[in-house]
DNA sequence: GCCGGTATGCAAATCGTTTTGCATACCGTG
DNA sequence: CACGGTATGCAAAACGATTTGCATACCGGC
C-alpha cells in the first residue's frame, strides 16, 4: 500500500484533518488524549506529512543548490573535491540554520531533464568564462550567487575570494629571497586565475623581473602538470620559486622538481593556494593560504537567500586571506 | 513583485491555465500562435513553474539526505571527506535521474531545530553502534538506508560494503609473502571494522599466526595513528605486513615505519581499504581496494526510493571488491 | 436564566500545478 | 443538411498538507 495521507489518518482516528495537523504542529491546542491517540495511530500506520505538500502550502524553507563548475568526479577531481566539500560542509550548516537545505547538484549536461531540480537558488563555485552552468540557471530564472567572481558577468552577485590579495601574499612571500618567481595557472578562464595573473604582472614590473608564466589545462590534473612544469623549469632555469595556485599543479610541480633533481625548497621554493589535504599531505608540505572558506560559504548562502527573497544584499568583505607558511617555501633551508 | 503564477500568466495571455500548462509540457496540442504568445509572455514576466507544486501534483520524487555518521569537517575529516564525497557525487547523479535531489545534511546536534529538514529519506554512511544519527531519523519516522550495515540493527536496510571479502582480499594479499600480518582498525564500532576483525581472526587461525591487532580512535586521525602504530610495531617487531583499512591510519602507519627506520614495502608491507586520494598521494602509493562506490551509491538511492514508496526493495549484490596493488605492498622489493 | 470565557474541533479556503472530461468551432464529404 | 473527424481550449478535480474563521459544549458567576 501507498503511504497514508492526513485524511486517512484523520478518518482512522475519528477526527478531522485539521486536528491531526494541529496535533503535530502544535499551532493550536488539541486535547492531550486526542493528540496521544493520533500520534499513536500515526506511528502504527506509518504516517508522515508529505514534505512537498507542506512546503507548497507553507511556502517557507526552500532549498538551494551547490554546483561545482567542474564535473564532480572528473580527472582533476579529487583535489577540487576538497575545495568544494569544504565549502559544502560550511554551506550546509549555514543553510540549515537559515531554514534551508543544501542540495548537491551533479554536473549539468545541457538538455538533460533538469526541470525536476527543485531549488530556489544556486551557488556556483568558481565559474569560468562562458560557463554553461550559469546559462542553465539563468534560462530558468533561478537566482545565482557565485563563489569567486564570474568572468564576463560583472553584475552577477558573487562572494569575493580576494584572489588579488591572495596572489600578492604568495608572491611577496616567494619573492622574499630575491629569486625570480614563476607562475602556473589554469587554462580555463576563472576569475582567480585572471586576478592572479594580473597581480603577477604587477609584481614582476615592480621587481623588474621578466615574467615567466604558463597555463595548464585543469583537466590534465597532476600528471599533465608534472610534465608541463618540467619543461617550463628547463626553459627557465633561473627560476627560484614557483607559485602554483591549483594544488594539483603544485603537486605536479613537486614531481617535476624531483625529476629535475631540484630540491624543494632548497633549489625551488613552492606555494599553492588552497590549504587542503593535498597541500598538507605533500612532502615537503606546501605553503598555502587560509581563504576562510567557512566565511565564504556562509556569506554565499546569506546572499543567495536575500536574493531569493528579493531583499537587498549586503556583501560584507571576507576576512583577509592568511598565509600558512610550510616547508615547501622555507627560506632558511634554501 | 513576487513571482507570477500560472494563473496570472494565463490571464495576461488571455487563455486558461490548462492551456499554459499544455503549452509548456507538450502533453496536448496547442495552437502554435497561442503557444508562441504564451512563451513570449512567460519570458517577459519571468514565469517559471513552481517545482514544488508541480511535484505535488505529478507525484514526482522529493529529496533525500546524505549524512555522514561523522561530523563533516572534524579532525579525521579530510580523508573521510573523500569517501563521503565519492559517494555523494555518484548519489547525486543517480538521485537526479530518479527525479530526486540529494541534500547534504550537516552533523546533527540533538535538539537542534531540525524540523525544517524536509527530506523524504536519508542515507547514512557507515553508521556506528548506537549512532545518534540513526536515532534522529527513526524518531521522526524518516526511512533510512545505511551504507555499510548498521551494527546492532540487523533489520535496517543497508547496502553491503562486503567488508569481509575486502578484508580477506587485503589479508590474503599481505599474507602472500608468509609474513605475520598485523591489523589496525578503529575504536568506533562500525560494521566494516567488526567484519574486518572477524576475518582477521579467521585468517590468523588458518595460518597459525598469533593475532596482532589494535584499535585507534578515529578522531585522532593520522597524528594519533602515527604514534600508536609506532608503539604497536615496537611491541610486535616480527610483523612484516600491516592492514590498516582506514586510510588516515595507513598514512600514520607510514610515518611510524619511517620513524622506526623501516622501509615500505621492503621491511613492512602496507595496505588500506579506500582507494582515494590519500592512498594515491602517499609515498609509496598505498595498495587499496576498489569498493565500487558508484554502484554502492546507486543502490543506496534506489533502495531508499523504494522504501519511501513502500515498495519491496531488492538488494542486489554489489560487484566484488577488487584489489588495487600498489608499491606499498610490492613483494618483489621486499 | 443569561452571559462571557475557555476548551475543543471542524469545514472550507488556500498553495500552484497537472490532468481528465467535456465543449465548441470548423472542415470536408456524402 | 447531416455526419464524423480534427483542432482548440476551458472548467474542474486532483495532489496533501496548513491555516483561518466559525461552531458547539461546558463551565462558573451573577
Amino acid at each position: 500500500m501507498s503511504k497514508p495521507t492526513i485524511v486517512q489518518l484523520a478518518q482512522a482516528a475519528g477526527v478531522s484533518p485539521t486536528t491531526v495537523s494541529h496535533a503535530f504542529s502544535g499551532r493550536r491546542y488539541v486535547d492531550p488524549d486526542t493528540k496521544a491517540r493520533i500520534v499513536a495511530l500515526a506511528q502504527e500506520m506509518g504516517y508522515r506529512a508529505n514534505p512537498t505538500a507542506r512546503r507548497l502550502r507553507s511556502g517557507g524553507g526552500g532549498s538551494v543548490a551547490l554546483v561545482s563548475s567542474m564535473p564532480f568526479a572528473v580527472a582533476a577531481g579529487p583535489s577540487r573535491l576538497g575545495f568544494l566539500m569544504e565549502i559544502a560542509a560550511s554551506a550546509a550548516v549555514t543553510a540549515l540554520s537559515r531554514n534551508t537545505t543544501l542540495c548537491l547538484v551533479p554536473p549539468l549536461e545541457r538538455g538533460a531533464q533538469l526541470d525536476v531540480l527543485d531549488v530556489d537558488g544556486a551557488i556556483v563555485v568558481e565559474p569560468a568564462l562562458d560557463d554553461s552552468v550559469l546559462d542553465f540557471f539563468f534560462e530558468r530564472g533561478v537566482p545565482v550567487v557565485a563563489i569567486g567572481r564570474a568572468p564576463g558577468r560583472p553584475n552577477l552577485p558573487a562572494v569575493d575570494l580576494r584572489s588579488t590579495e591572495t596572489a600578492r601574499l604568495l608572491l611577496d612571500h616567494l619573492g622574499e629571497a630575491g629569486q625570480r618567481v614563476g607562475l602556473i595557472t589554469g587554462l580555463q578562464r576563472r576569475n582567480s586565475y585572471i586576478e592572479t595573473e594580473a597581480a603577477y604582472a604587477a609584481f614582476c614590473a615592480e621587481r623588474g623581473f621578466a615574467p615567466a608564466a604558463m597555463r595548464i589545462d585543469e583537466r590534465g590534473g597532476e600528471e599533465e602538470a608534472a610534465v608541463a612544469v618540467e619543461a617550463f623549469l628547463r626553459q627557465n632555469p633561473d627560476i627560484g620559486a614557483l607559485c602554483a595556485p591549483v594544488d594539483a599543479f603544485a603537486a605536479g610541480a613537486l614531481r617535476a622538481a624531483t625529476a629535475l633533481g631540484l630540491a624543494v625548497p632548497a633549489d625551488l621554493r613552492l606555494a599553492t593556494r588552497y590549504d587542503g589535504m593535498r597541500a598538507r599531505l605533500a612532502s615537503p608540505q606546501l605553503t598555502a593560504v587560509n581563504l576562510h572558506l567557512d566565511q565564504v560559504a556562509e556569506q554565499a548562502i546569506d546572499m543567495l537567500i536575500a536574493l531569493i527573497e528579493g531583499k537587498a544584499l549586503s556583501p560584507e568583505p571576507i576576512a583577509q586571506p592568511q598565509l600558512v607558511a610550510r616547508a615547501s617555501s622555507d627560506r632558511s633551508s634554501g
